[in-house]
DNA sequence: CATGAATGAGCCTTCATTCAT
DNA sequence: TATGAATGAAGGCTCATTCAT
């Protein structure tokens, strides 16, 4: 009805784009309402497209479920390593650093709306799921622990900290920038920035007590 | 434990009986499948008990499900506290006191069935129950920060630590002791004894490394 | 466990006490809500009686319903009966004792409360139960409009009216003094005694310059 | 009225028919079983469509039930005033005249299918829906028994009646002509043509007897 | 692709009725 | 008899899914 005179590409090019506001729409549904309260009908209606498009585009509910978790990881890994990206592997400052790169990776983890879908649907749908948490756990929150350690590692090899484990380190990097802000920010009480830059201040400061080469003084 | 010679308080044991097999049944299965996916029918089954039992004990379905979390609220805000108690005031050795408290908490947090439902009821409906969200986390995870921040407070007043803010301090312990472990523990897989003391261990030496009088040797 | 003594008369006239007050609330509760809508535990608890007695004493729905409606129809006939025999058959002022007739056959009408009951659940569930329906007219309204036919045949033998056909004048009459009234008294408006008598009146009036010896003056 | 080749048309007025059918159906059924009794399955499968389809037009029960009363009540006061229309203001033989009248009259009341059933529902669940009642009895029976009433001032004025109160006159003229019908109608027994005619001509020779200019003979 | 309808299943809730205590 | 529970059957309403237009 729209298109007259190139059924190849017009169509191609709405298709994609229903496609993806379907996947936005059930993200959010499904996120808002968790797997057995999200309803075909609202989706639709969110995507502005019928039901049919959805069936169409998708075929049944549990489908659409598992491509919508696919889409939101892949999009969440890319966010995190491409944040991962820029730590400060020859820092100036390493404090100063440290706390910028921390400062990155918290607003990765809570302003990216995809990220909080995510964890949500994880949450509430990963013992229906089992086989799409361990991917996720592997391709994200995994491999995100496991770059920052190497990253670690060759801090310490360079001689800027004092590591035993890297992979402890890097853990306890990721726990204590988070410590405070995560639990809030599971419910959706939004987090101020400078509580997050407070936060993470505070984290690196103590992450450098423990490990930096000598003591920081206290007070950082 | 079974009394069969007082029928006048036999109806009564039966009663509250039922009720807390209702409330155990009901936070089982709203924990596996979210309040939507929730089936009265089979949390009737679950508990032994009809259908109408359930709903003269607890009128609707919305009822229950705060019954359940009210439920679940106050006994794990017991536990947490009764493991709260135990923190070493008056330690031996700290880090190994330390230790042991960090694998209390620990346990508690990973092994209390309770614990578990409730977060997940928290985060698969926090959004649809604010007010139980708060009081939830103001009466739980908030005022266990806050008391353990006074203990923390106490020993750096007594020359025990080294702190400068309390209130953070316990927050960076409390995260460092859940570093690694309460995500996967999150989605339900096991979590051994070892793993669980090992993580504690860490945690507490980068936290003396971090917050102790003077500086623990590496490898501790 | 109330009686202690006497368990031959105390327990019977609790028995009937409690029949009674059964029928009672059963009339009111199938009156309010129809036989479909109606409630055992509502009757029950209207009756202050436990859900069982009532079993005990009706077996079931449907009993407790023809029940009630033989019980009203009982008394209402009985009551009806009770203002036709004072039918003004020897009249000093044929008008103004036929008005007070009249008034006592409205008020009989209007504030009867098992009357009104009895209408409603007749209209409401007649078709669900011919035989009460047949049963109710032609014991209740027949009777009473063939015995009022008698006593105006006897009036136009003594010659106090003109009438050809006493069962058309007995239905006119009855037709006459409730024009108005009927209608509304059958949604629950209350109609107030001035209307009521004016309604009397002017049926009266009209009755006797249709059917008097000669005729009456307008505006009586 | 039917046209057959605007298929832009079509669905609406297949939407149209399902609508209508589906109210034809709920106050047939209503009618019968009264609200609480009522089943919305029975009511798609007399209306010929899905359960679905009820619930897509009407929302719910309850609305479909106003829904019902609204369609019936504004049909009915249709045709009630049609027949008004007819009234013999300028009548050649007032008797024949008004006998044909009344036949119209109560052939409306009685044979009307809405007619009746709006009478059951609003007896039924008038207390339900006393704004429904007091609608009704405005819109319908109140404005046919004014309208009555000039008719009838009209005539007096013409100097064709004896009338005092025109209101009361109607009001005593609608009461005669449903003396003796309107009971058994009320529950569905036929009344047979001749009965309605006989009925009339008892009910006008009456009202003539006491409001006409001068005295019918007896025996009409 | 959108729309309206149909189908069938499922769930929440209520209720009549029966049992045991 | 009162109480609490159990059973089984509905009935209202929603939903996933499929068809026809």
């Amino acid at each position: 009805m729209e298109q007259r005179n190139d059924p190849d590409i017009i169509p191609t090019r709405g298709h994609a784009a229903k496609r993806d506001s379907i996947i936005e729409a059930a993200a959010s549904v499904f996120c808002r309402e968790g797997f057995a309260g999200a309803n075909i009908d609202l989706i639709a209606a969110e995507a502005c497209v019928s039901r049919q498009t959805v069936y169409n585009h998708h075929g049944c509910k549990e489908k659409l479920f598992s491509v919508v978790l696919s889409e939101l990881t892949a999009r969440c890994n890319a966010r995190s390593f491409s944040v991962l990206g820029t730590f400060p592997d020859r820092p100036k400052d390493l404090e100063a650093d440290l706390v910028e790169f921390a400062v990155r990776l918290n607003k990765n983890f809570l302003y990216d709306r995809d990220a909080k879908f995510l964890r949500k649907l994880i949450q509430s749908e990963g013992e229906r799921y089992p086989e799409i948490f361990d991917q996720w756990y592997e391709e994200g929150p995994g491999k995100v622990a496991s770059a920052l350690a190497a990253h670690f590692a060759r801090m310490a090899f360079a001689g800027h900290l004092d590591i035993d484990d890297p992979d402890v380190a890097a853990q306890q990097f990721l726990a204590l920038i988070g410590a405070d802000i995560k639990l809030r920010s599971l419910f959706g009480q939004p987090v101020p920035d400078e509580k997050l830059r407070a936060s993470a201040k505070a984290a690196v400061h103590t992450f450098l007590r423990a490990y930096g080469k000598e003591r920081v003084p206290r007070g950082g």
